[in-house]
RNA sequence: GGAGUCGUAGUUCAGUUGGUUAGAACGCCAGCCUGUCACGUUGGAGGUCGCGGGUUCGAGCCCCGUCGGCUCCGCCA
């Protein structure tokens, strides 16, 4: 053993005692003829006095030549500050009185900061990746990334779940990402492809009877990455046999809640998950990924001629809307909401509150009270404080001006400030297929094993593309889709004509998907699943918006990694060994 | 592939209607300092203003092109 202890065990107990330890130079503050040094382990950081008339000459002589972020030994006797430092009560009110040092590696000078949290270029970060993170910030965060899939591993485990991998060198398949093809010298001219999902062999595990499936695996899609999404990325993968859409659900949900407050105490997840059709989503909220927290909310008003004394009188436009922005929202940042908001090109016709103390609104309850009780199903769940706008106009137009200001809404409140709160919600029915728009071609929005709400529908001679539901379940939290599964289809027949429905031939079925085809026609159980995306989570959790944060070694925006540089080309008689040649013009060799 | 935005010191940024020697903070180097803790203090080094072209007496600033980063759309859970 180098170190005697780490810095997180030097406590009150260890006071005169004779200590080695061993870590970075956090911070150097030489005082003439004494100096004081910070060092940092994994573990925390500690002050190193250096004084004469303790300290041998020699370690007085090497402690003018440290840098910042050299990894240093030294030796030494705990002891209790003569001023403990009291501004930060995190350090420690002990110091180490050092008697030996020894600087193992020095450190040029640096491309940035360590010890803050100052801003730096994305390619920066990466290129020099091992100062990046030593950041508090990316010690904290890898931190609870291992945590978090700790955590997710031992729920499952816990219920009967297996972990099963399944190869990363897949077959070429239909429909979904584009993928990584993978030469190989045992078979010139043909190729693996990197899975881009897990799909077909966690459905073959289901027929050879393994009931009870996870797997926290690396997915690849050779696809733009973003600012939440990188070409390769990490998802939990469940799949259950003999199971239902709520099986799966209630699985689903519980986990998450339990995950989120067993990782970070602190955040609160909300009871049960509302239910909400992709349809209603999409006009209530304009998205199929709605931010609950603040979901500013349209609906529409089926009226010919409304005429309320005393309040508004509507002479001839039926369109009329009204405009829920929640009382978080219009508590917090009323003014953002409402200037983006009302730039649209459509007329507001009465606004109301049931924020009874103030006089600028007229109250929501003296309002609807003058209705029907049928109107107040407009708008699901007013609350009090909530704001609400009556509106005329366009659809599409107002449409916008809700979006924009949901989006400036997102963009300038702080999100820290309401990172605690988890707001999931399931988005369901969605439609099967999706028309491409280069060739009006039908094809699978998601994957082709999704089973369909009527088995009647897809066996029709000119099926109607746009009606087919699936029977699916998507999640949302917090206007991030975390991910989604689906029943599967476990019957051959329909799943081919799933694929038939695609637009594959017989024998390109039988390429593609005979080995599915065939183990479904061999004893296979009912069975649904789902996949999540636990960047998303783990970005979530530690609260970054951006998922390079949260990933030890990320690559950039354009797919490039500064650290390595790569990709690369490859010599050609390497390429040789695989039968390939390189017909791009850009050769770095 | 499309849209927006940015590119100035090692880092993060400022730089006015185009005007003399391009600034700040942090970092770095040197001196002073025996209880600092974001130490203080004195001094110093450090720039092809992404690159190329153009307009102009004069360009960091205006125009055209190009390269690169970031965000968004397309693509993709």
């Amino acid at each position: 053993m180098i170190r005697t202890h780490k810095i997180s065990q030097i406590s009150v107990d260890t006071v005169n005692s004779d200590v080695t330890l061993g870590g970075w130079v956090n911070v150097i503050r030489h005082l003439g003829k004494l100096s004081f040094v910070e060092l940092r382990d994994a573990s925390g950081v500690i002050q190193l006095s250096f004084i004469s008339e303790v300290t041998g000459n020699e370690a007085m002589n090497l402690v003018s030549e440290l840098n910042p972020e050299a990894v240093i030994i030294v030796n030494g006797i705990v002891r209790l500050r003569p001023t403990p430092k009291n501004r930060n009560q995190t350090e420690s009110a002990l110091e180490i009185e050092v008697s030996t040092l020894e600087i193992v590696n020095n450190s040029e000078s640096l491309p940035f900061e360590v010890v803050t949290d100052s801003p730096v270029q994305e390619s920066l970060k990466i290129k020099h990746r091992w100062l990046y993170l030593r950041r508090a910030r990316m010690q904290r965060n890898i931190e609870l990334r291992s945590r978090a899939f700790q955590a997710i591993r031992q729920w499952f485990v816990s219920r009967e779940f297996l972990e099963i991998e399944t190869p990363i060198l897949f077959k070429e398949t239909f429909g979904g990402a584009r993928e990584f093809i993978v030469p190989t010298r045992n078979h010139p001219g043909k190729f693996y492809v990197l899975r881009q999902s897990p799909q077909q062999l966690k459905q073959i595990l289901m027929v050879g009877g393994f009931e009870r499936y996870f797997q926290i695996c690396k997915l690849f899609h050779d696809s733009y990455p973003r600012s939440r999404r990188q070409m390769e990325f990490t998802a939990l993968d469940i799949e259950v046999a003999f199971a239902t859409e709520a099986d799966i659900m209630n699985l689903v949900e519980k986990m998450f809640k339990d995950i989120v407050t067993t990782v970070e105490p602190e955040f609160s997840v909300n009871q049960s998950n509302p239910v909400i059709t992709y349809h209603e989503s999409l006009t209530r909220f304009g998205t199929t990924a709605p931010d609950l927290r603040f979901a500013i909310e349209l609906s529409e008003i089926n009226i010919d001629k409304l005429s309320l004394p005393g309040f508004f009188e509507i002479e001839s436009d039926p369109n009329v809307y009204l405009i829920r922005i929640p009382k978080r929202v219009a508590e917090t940042c009323k003014d953002l909401a409402l200037k983006s908001l009302l730039n649209g090109d459509f007329k507001e016709i009465a606004r109301f509150s049931t924020d009874s103390a103030s006089n600028e609104y007229k109250s929501a309850d003296s309002f609807f009270n003058l209705f029907d009780s049928e109107w107040r199903c407009y708008l699901t769940e007013i609350q009090e404080r909530d704001l609400v706008l009556m509106v005329t106009g366009k659809r599409d137009i107002i449409n916008k001006a809700v979006a924009a200001s949901r989006k400036e809404v997102a963009k300038n409140i702080d999100l820290k400030q309401w990172k605690h709160d988890w707001m999931f919600l399931w988005i369901i029915d969605q439609p099967l297929f999706k028309q491409d728009v280069a060739s009006g071609k039908w094809k699978s929005r998601h994957q082709s094993f999704t089973a369909p709400k009527s088995v009647e529908e897809v066996f029709e001679t000119e099926p109607d593309f746009e009606r087919i539901l699936g029977r699916e379940y998507a999640l949302v939290c917090n206007g991030q889709e975390m991910g989604g599964g689906s029943v599967r289809i476990h019957n051959a027949d329909l799943q081919k004509q799933m694929f038939r429905l695609e637009g594959l031939n017989d024998s390109e079925i039988e390429y593609y998907f005979g080995q599915l085809l065939h183990a479904l026609r061999s004893g296979a159980p009912p069975h649904a699943g789902a996949t999540f995306s636990l960047d998303a989570l783990v970005r979530m959790l530690a609260g970054e918006s951006n998922i390079s944060e949260i990933i030890a070694f990320p690559k950039l925006g354009n797919g490039i990694d500064p650290l390595t540089g790569a990709p690369t080309s490859i010599n050609q008689r390497t390429l040789d060994a695989f039968h390939i040649e390189n017909s791009a013009e850009d050769h770095n060799l």
